[in-house]
Order: structure tokens, then sequence, then C-alpha cells
DNA sequence: CAAAGCGATGCATTTTTTGCAGCACTCTGC
DNA sequence: GCAGAGTGCTGCAAAAAATGCATCGCTTTG
């Protein structure tokens, strides 16, 4: 019989660990059926599992419901030290691989959308190009997702604008990001060096949804000028953003990370005087205590130098 | 029935995790026949889990060498993980417990002499008269040990007298201590209010050694005055520094939170001037980036409230 | 009230782990 | 230079553990 076949690209087994797999299984799916299928392994075997798991263990780790399993306080409790144990065990082999010189891993990256037109394309296509055999993830995640993901080890690294909670990030690098008007080259106001907020409230105005942070920043800022903001476009969609700017006298808004003028000469990005939007600052982070895998730690040094150089 | 029993004295056993007691036992042994007997199991079964356990981990952990085995650098850095792993787990177990109202544990503490006369045994009593479950280690260890034994997770907590070395240390609170005179009460010098450093080379010196964190601000101060200092005794012991001290007309020197007025009326403490010897700080803290167990998190809670008293 | 879902369990079977004995090898001391 | 004691490693049979199957008791659902 051939139980648990070959492994699928870098996830590797550790049979002493296989228990772990099962929680989770068992969490994921909500009963020891379901879970027993994903886990090719028969119902019984798995509960007989789990039921010597929480002897050792001391205690209950599920509630037992008449609808299936779900986990008690103390089983949400050891989940999260499960998935620290597995990422760390990660990290240990993405440094046992970099003792032999080859790097090889897996970064996973949760950012905001500004990132995704430019800055971490060139950056990953950069880093590539040095360690060919290192594969990345993105999502696209919020300020609050981000950190989540984060906790939940679903990312090795954040890289947000203006994070709302802060409580298990540790923050490896800020760089200050003005507010900048987007238009079309042809715009009135294109040639501008700097611009005001009120002048930009001439014309059609394009803002990102509330949840971003440029929006926020937007109308804190209207706020204080006595109005509200009365955009002819709202999206979640920060290519939408750029594009409806481009395309006729509307404005739109964006940081300067998420704009690349010399790849966008028909646009034109004008800063929106400071003390009007004061910017906001855009991080670089990672779960709190977490030591990163190698791969994801020099990743992360090259995004820093890239951003500290993108500042000056 | 009795599913969820205690292991005896706190030991719990994790079958899934028998392998790392496993590598850890050939690593302490250096030979896999050695540590088949801690392990109460056969070299040759004992030898094929070692097998087993690299060919899944991916590489070899150990160097076979003629006399035994030893780990190699792919090992140390799986041994960190486990000995990470291990805490976790304690730490898990602990929340845990304290999820059903019993607050249990053992809290290892890695601290200087100082803290061992008064302060440590007057804070874990009176801990241990809210918690009685909860037990101790105290562990003397000078600047440099103390730092080792987080890394090694030897202890959970370190209590020392300005650090050497901080990179894996990280402070949980930092509390001013000058430097006092100590000497008999009926000493000359007993009743000042304070004294120059000056005046004590009058009178025979009793110094902790040079690894000490007092003497080296001793020996400073002096290189200061141009001087050198010559004690009559110098010992690793603070308590033969204060028993020689209140003996006769010598004069010991200590930090305030090794001394208490109250138990030795006998005796006489009085600060150095500041513009002679400054003082250091005692540092309280844990290794950078670990969860402590509730237990040890709570002490320290503890300390920190007890030390910034003794401080006002 | 029947059907469908759930976790738990007894028992025979399969799979894994272990112990025993013995191999090849390298140092050590006479 | 050669025994002796130490090392890690391995074949094979025995012991132990994990698994699959069938089934039970229970709750929810229609």
């Amino acid at each position: 019989m051939h139980r648990f076949d070959v492994t699928p690209a870098g996830t590797r087994i550790m049979r002493h660990l296989l228990i772990y797999d099962m929680i989770e299984a068992v969490h994921r799916s909500g009963s020891i059926r379901k879970a027993a299928e994903d886990t090719n392994i028969t119902a019984s075997a798995l509960n007989r599992r789990i039921q010597a798991f929480e002897e050792e263990f001391g205690s209950e780790i599920f509630e037992r419901l008449p609808r299936g399993m779900r986990l008690n306080p103390a089983g949400e409790l050891l989940l999260h030290h499960i998935r620290l144990q597995r990422q760390d065990l990660i990290r240990v082999h993405s440094q046992v691989a970099d003792l032999s010189g080859v790097r090889r891993g897996h970064v996973k990256i949760a950012c905001s959308q500004a990132l995704l037109p430019y800055f971490l394309p060139r950056e990953i296509s950069k880093y590539r190009a040095e360690f060919p055999d290192v594969t990345f993830s993105v999502n696209v995640r919020d300020r609050i997702q981000a950190e989540q993901d984060l906790v939940t080890f679903e990312s090795d690294l954040a890289l947000v604008f203006e994070p709302a909670h802060m409580v298990n990030f540790e923050v490896l690098h800020a760089v200050h990001q003005p507010v900048m008007a987007v238009m079309s080259a042809a715009h009135p106001l294109a040639d501008r060096k700097s611009l005001r907020l009120r002048e930009c409230l001439e014309y059609d105005l394009v803002l990102p949804a509330r949840q971003f942070g440029v929006r926020v920043l937007l109308d804190q800022a209207a706020a204080r000028l006595g109005g509200k903001l009365e955009p002819a476009l709202e999206t979640d969609s920060f290519d939408m953003v750029r594009h409806f700017a481009a395309y006729g006298y509307g404005i739109g808004f964006q940081i300067p990370v998420g704009l690349n003028a010399l790849a966008r000469p028909d646009m034109s990005f004008v800063p929106i005087a400071a003390r009007d939007v004061a910017g906001g600052e855009l991080y670089l982070g990672h779960l709190k205590g977490r030591t990163l895998p190698v791969a994801a730690l020099k990743f992360a040094n090259q995004v820093m130098t890239a951003l500290s150089r993108a500042q000056t």
C-alpha cells in the first residue's frame, strides 16, 4: 500500500507531526469523518488518534457537538502553537538549505494593492534573478486582514499603508508616503509642483473605498477643511483609480510607491501639500516574535533598501 | 474514569515528540549506545529512529565520528528548534491550566548573586503564597552565562546587573542601582549620608571578583581617579563581601537590591556619590522573541512592581 | 418517525517498531 | 602490530501499535 505518497513540491511530511495535520484537518472540516477523507485515513483511526492526543496533552482540545467537532479554548491555543511550530520548522529547513549554498524556499507576502503594479513585481523579479529557486505568494489584504494573515502564519511578511492595529506587528521598516494627485498629462494642473487639496475639488474625484489608508487621510483632511469629499467614482481597485484619472479630467489619489512616472508618460503625479494631507507611513513588518526563514528575511532586506532608495 | 491523569512531576510525555528527546539524548551523551540507556530503548532501535528522522528531515543532523555522534550545523539549528518548540508547548500547557483557574507551572530564573539573600526569596515566597502550585528554579549566573541560559531555554527569566552582551535579551524592566558602601554599624563612616570614593580608600576594601558588574564600575571609577583598587580581600561571594565588612573595619560594596537595612541593624549602607560611581542598571528580561509561560510572565510582573517600588 | 449525520468502540488485520545477535570499522594501549 | 573496547549499522523474528471494518448510541432534520 502507498498511503502517504510522494510529497508534492516542498511539502515535507514529518511523520511524527502528522497528528498536527490531523488536528488541523478536523478543525478545518469541522468533523472527524470529513477530515478523515482529507487525511487518507479512516474516521475511526482518526478519532482514536485525536483521543490519544488529548489524553497525552492532558485536556480535551475539541468540543464534541452533535454536528461535529469544534476547537475549545485549549485547542485554539494549541492550534497557534502548531502553526508556529510548523513555520519554525520550515525556517530551520530553509536555513539548512542555505548551509549548502542553495537558497530555496517560499516567501508569502500580504500587501496593499498599491504595491502590486510596479513595486512588488520589480522587487520579486530582482530577487528571483539572483535566487531562481525561491518562489513567492502575494495576497492582497487590507490593513486588518494583513495582520490576521501574519497571526495565522498565512503570510511571512506584510507591506501595508498605515496599519490600523499593530499589536502583533513588528515593524522592520517604515517609509513616509505623501499623498499624490494622479491625473492625465493633459490636465490643467498636470505641470504643478504641488497642489492644495482645495484646488483638486474643482474636478471630478476618483477615490479608493473607505477601508483604504489614502482615503482615510483624505477624508480627515476634508473634514478639517469643513467639507466632505464627494467622489465621482469610488472603487476598491487602485487600477481603476489610475485608469479613470488617465482617461479624462478627473483626479485620483495614490501613494508614490504605487506610481511610476517612467511607465506612464501620459500621466502626471503631483504631491498634495503636506499642510493639507500629511501623508502616512508604509510599513514592512512581520509577526512579532517570529524568526523568519532565510529567503523571507533576505527579501525583506532587499525591500528595505529599495524603499529607502525610493524615498531619497 | 480517570482519563486525564497528570504525569508525575510535571514531565509530560508526548509520544510524538519522543524523537526530539532521543536526538537530545544522543547530543548529550555523544553516542547512540549511551543515549540508548537513558532512553530505555535498544541502540539499534534508537539508531534506526535517528536515521529515519534524518531521511524525513532531508539531511543528516549528526556527524558520524569513530568515537560517536556529534551534531553538525544543521543539527545545531534543529536542536534550537526543538528546544523552542518544547518550551512553547510548556507555555501552551501553562495557559491551558490557567483556563481552568489553576495556576501551575515552573519558573526558571537566572540571576546575579545580589538577588539571592533578600530580593528573590521574598518575591518567590510572596508569589507562592498566592499560587502554591508554582515551583521555581534559581540559577546563579554571571552576565554572559545568564544570556546563554536564556538561549538554551535553561531559564525563562534573567535578572542581572549591567549585562555585557544583550543581543538575545529582551528587557522587560530596568531599574537604576547606585553602588553602596557596606560596613559595620560601628564604622567611622557609618553615619554618613553619602561617601566619596576617595574616602573609602582609607580603609580595607573587600571587592567582588572582576567579572561582576559592581567591580567593573568601581575599577572604572578608580581609573578616573588615576588609581587602581587594591582590595584586602577579593571574592566571588557577595555573602563574603558583606560578612567581612560586618566583621571589622573594612568596606565592601554592593547594590541596594542585595541589601536589607532592617535585617542587619549591625551594618550600615551608604551610597557612593554618583559623580564618583554612577551606578548601573539592574535588568529583568527574557529571550528575545519568546512567549513566556503564564507563571513566568505573572512572576515577572510582580518583580517589576517590586523593583519599581524599591526604587522610589 | 425515519433518515442522515455525528463520534465512539470491539475485534481482526496490517503496519511499524523493537530487541537480539552479529557485522565492519577505528581508535587505544601494551 | 595486535588484541580489546569502543563506535554505528543491519537482517530477521517477535512485539507493539495503528488501522479498517462493521456497528452502536446519539442528535438533528425533514
